[in-house]
Order: structure tokens, then C-alpha cells, then sequence
DNA sequence: CGCTATCTTGACTTTATTCAAGGCTTGTGG
DNA sequence: CCACAAGCCTTGAATAAAGTCAAGATAGCG
């Protein structure tokens, strides 16, 4: 990684914060004292905050959320284990960070991060080739709600949920994270919609939902090509 | 912007190439021979292709537009004067970019971008600010196209295109750009809507389209407080 | 056990789409 | 110069999709 720092702990953050950026969870790494943990519905940054910090997931799951005018929410995106959230290089958070189920993060103070930015053009470029594939997932998810059914829209949700959390094959069925309430934040659409949809993929024998004790969003893929072709249909 | 590369020719592309990751278009810079001119229509780059280059708008404006499924384009953006487009450290083309009117862009071949931004970290950092700043206008659309009625569509749409012109004062107005077919195909809607809502807002005296000779997707702002208003009505 | 939040389902309404026709512009060729 | 064709835009009527309103079911929690 080329680190030419003097400081022992700011080489050991420094190390820590490259990693970061280049998908690592930082297991391996001695970063104690920057660790947090949060539960269902805290929220990590909040919008219009100044940033004093960014961070990488270390495990769980987080929402990206604009407040809008009326009340809703809109949900511009979904993070997990490894991803950074916060804007290294700008002054505010542009939306609500809020933790979906248990999270543990690896928190970063701005002037560390700065710094490293500025010393270690590796760094940055990780930073930037992130930033690129973040802006790329939203513009496909911009597709996505601008021009698919409702059908094709939740069909395509689950199926990216999925693959994000490594099940698509899963038999025993993964974690949606998400309410009926916030898929339809997501997708542009009503609770009411969102479930029926879900009906009729569990109807068509596509998914199905247990429904079990304590795993009350889980969902398992009977057909995962038959859901990819559900997301992908022309309007 | 502190370089120090050693050619001079090399020297003075770098100064190109930063002066554009920092909203420069150039005007004031000699960089014969790598400039481009399309005219309306011109594919400049396609989505899949090998990224040979990528350019600076030094006057006229493009669309991104992904080829989805079933003949239908979807426009996640369009870009102006001052911007980049292309990948800079990516290796193919994510979208189609399609000049919208006279188009002349400063063309920079990849290997010299990849040079000057592994060597001179402020164009990296620009670069990244651009593209945040990128990432957050994609999202500020993808919310508008999931909870916003067809008219707070299309008035946003107004509204944010006379603001990159810079014309949401101007009483000779402005062209708009795209066609109706265009407008829908952004904000996900169809032709039809998206005429019903442009007469909507004539109607209501908020606009007016005098459909001048050889200006015939002119608009005119009578309204803008009223203009941005229905842009943010919930939905 | 009862409270609350979430989810499902049904009936009805609203919104935008689809289908269809016609008008305006622009450019081309007789 | 005019007629005609092609593309773009507008408008109307009918249809389909998703939203709204309402009621009940289920699960989690004190």
C-alpha cells in the first residue's frame, strides 16, 4: 500500500483506512477505540450534520434515506458489510444513515481521513473507483423505478437483496431487512403494492415466506432465474 | 494546481485535463487537435465500448442513456457545458452518451488521463468531487421519479434544466433539450403525460411555449417560485 | 393478556397509460 | 412555389395500473 507515515497509530489508522476502501472489513486490524455498535433504527449520520466522521461497515446493514417534503421517506440506497458510509470529501451528510438490524462499524474521524486522502493517492482512488460503481448502482436502481412494473420493481429488489447478501441459493432463505413500508420508500411505491407483489411471487412459486419466529422479513428463492426474468420484464 | 511533469506538450495536456476536473471549458487553453464536434444525434460514446477516452463539454449538452430491455432508452442524465464524460478509470463505457445539439468536446485519450491522475492527486480529488457531486444529483432524480405526480416531473424537469442553463430568469427563454419522447424516457413517463402536464403548467400561466421558428422546444418561466412549488408538491 | 406495529386482502378511486386521431413544423422534390 | 411526407406534439376516449380507504390477521413485547 506504500505507507510512508511516521506515527505508529497513524499508520496503523492510516493501513486501517485503506483497507477500508478496498472492501475489507478491517478484521484483521487493531483499530479499538473506533468501533461502535448500533441497533434497528439509530441512526448514524444524520442529514445536514456537519461530517465528523466516516466509516466502514463491519457487519449489518444500513439505509440511505432523503427526507422528503410530507412526511415519507425515500430510500436512495441500501449498504453492507465491507461498504463506506459518510462523504470524505464533503461538509454535510446529504442523507440520513440508519441502521437496519445489529451494525457494527469502524469509525474514522475526518481529519484522519483527510489526511490519508491527501498523503496516499491509492487511497483516493479506491475512494473514487467506489464512489463510481455507488453512482452506477443508483442510476440502475433510477431505472428501475422510473420504467419497471410494481412486479419487476419488488421482483428486482429481492433478487439484488440477494445477491448483497450472498443467498440466492440459500435454502434456508435470508433477511430482507427491509419493512413492507420501506421497500415502498425504495421502490417508488404503497405498502399495500409492495405486498401484493410479494403474494404474487409467493402465489407463483417463485419465493416463499416462512414467517417463522424471530425471522419475521425472510425469504427464500425457489426459482432465482424465474426472478431475475420477473425483474428484468419490459414494463 | 502544482505540476511538475517534466514535457511540455504533456505538461500543457495536464493543465487541460486538471483545468476541466475543475469546471474549466478550456476556452482559455491550446489543446488543438483534440477538439471534437458533434452535431445532434452523434453517439460521442456506447455504452459497452472500451473507454479509448474521455472529454470535456466545452459548449453544448448530452444524455447518458441506458439501453434497457424492450426498444425503450431510459436517460439517467444530461450533462453541460463544463462537465466530463466518460470513464475515466473505468474500462467500458456504462452508458450511451448522445449529443442533444451542436456539441464541442476536448477530447483526452485514456492513457494520458490515467497518467495525470496517478500523478497529480488533485486531479483525483476533483474528479471524485465531480462524481459525488454526480452521485447525489442521480439520487435527487431517482427520488423525484419514485414519489413525485407526472406534473411535479415535469415542472422539476423545467425548472432544473433552466437552472443548468441558466436561464430561470430569462425572458427569451430557453430550449429545452429534449424532445417529449426524451422527457418521458427520463422521468418515466410517456409522451402523452408528459404534453398533458407541459400544457397544464401553459394553462396555469406558469409557463408559456411560443414555439418559435427553429426554436421549436423553446419555453419561457413566467413563474418560477410558482414553477418550483409544483416541483416539490408532495406527491 | 392486551397493546402496538406490521402485514395481508378486498372494494373502490385516482392516475397515468394506451389507443386513436388530428395538427403543426420542417424538409424534400416535383 | 406548392404538395407531400416524416417527425413531433396535442388532445380525447377508453383502459389498466397503482393508490387509497377500510377491515382484519399475525407477530412481537411489555
Amino acid at each position: 500500500m506504500g505507507l510512508n507515515a511516521t506515527c505508529r497509530d497513524c499508520a496503523v489508522r492510516s493501513q486501517a483506512i485503506c483497507a477500508c476502501l478496498e472492501g475489507d472489513t478491517l478484521d484483521g486490524f487493531a483499530v479499538q477505540g473506533l468501533q461502535r455498535r448500533h441497533a434497528r433504527g439509530d441512526v448514524i449520520f444524520r442529514a445536514g450534520d456537519p461530517v465528523l466522521a466516516c466509516a466502514n461497515i463491519r457487519s449489518g446493514s444500513v439505509k440511505l434515506t432523503s427526507p422528503t417534503a410530507g412526511g415519507n421517506e425515500a430510500i436512495v440506497a441500501v449498504m453492507h458489510r465491507g461498504e463506506m458510509i459518510g462523504q470524505p470529501t464533503g461538509t454535510a451528510h446529504a442523507q440520513d444513515v440508519v441502521a437496519l438490524n445489529d451494525v457494527r462499524i469502524c469509525s474514522f474521524p475526518r481529519p484522519a481521513v483527510a489526511r490519508l486522502l491527501a498523503e496516499h493517492p491509492a487511497a483516493e482512488r479506491a475512494l473514487l473507483v467506489r464512489t463510481m460503481a455507488e453512482l452506477d448502482r443508483s442510476r440502475r436502481l433510477l431505472v428501475r423505478v422510473g420504467r419497471a412494473s410494481a412486479l419487476a420493481r419488488v421482483a428486482g429488489f429481492i433478487d439484488e437483496t440477494a445477491r448483497a447478501m450472498g443467498a440466492i441459493d440459500d435454502p434456508a432463505g435470508f433477511d430482507l431487512l427491509l419493512t413492507r413500508g420501506e421497500i415502498a420508500d425504495m421502490l417508488g411505491l404503497t405498502i399495500e403494492t409492495v405486498s401484493r407483489q410479494m403474494t404474487r411471487l409467493k402465489t407463483a412459486g417463485i419465493i416463499s415466506l416462512p414467517r417463522e419466529q424471530g425471522h419475521s422479513r425472510r425469504v427464500v428463492i425457489h426459482d432465482p432465474v424465474a426472478l431475475a426474468d420477473t425483474a428484468e420484464a419490459l414494463d
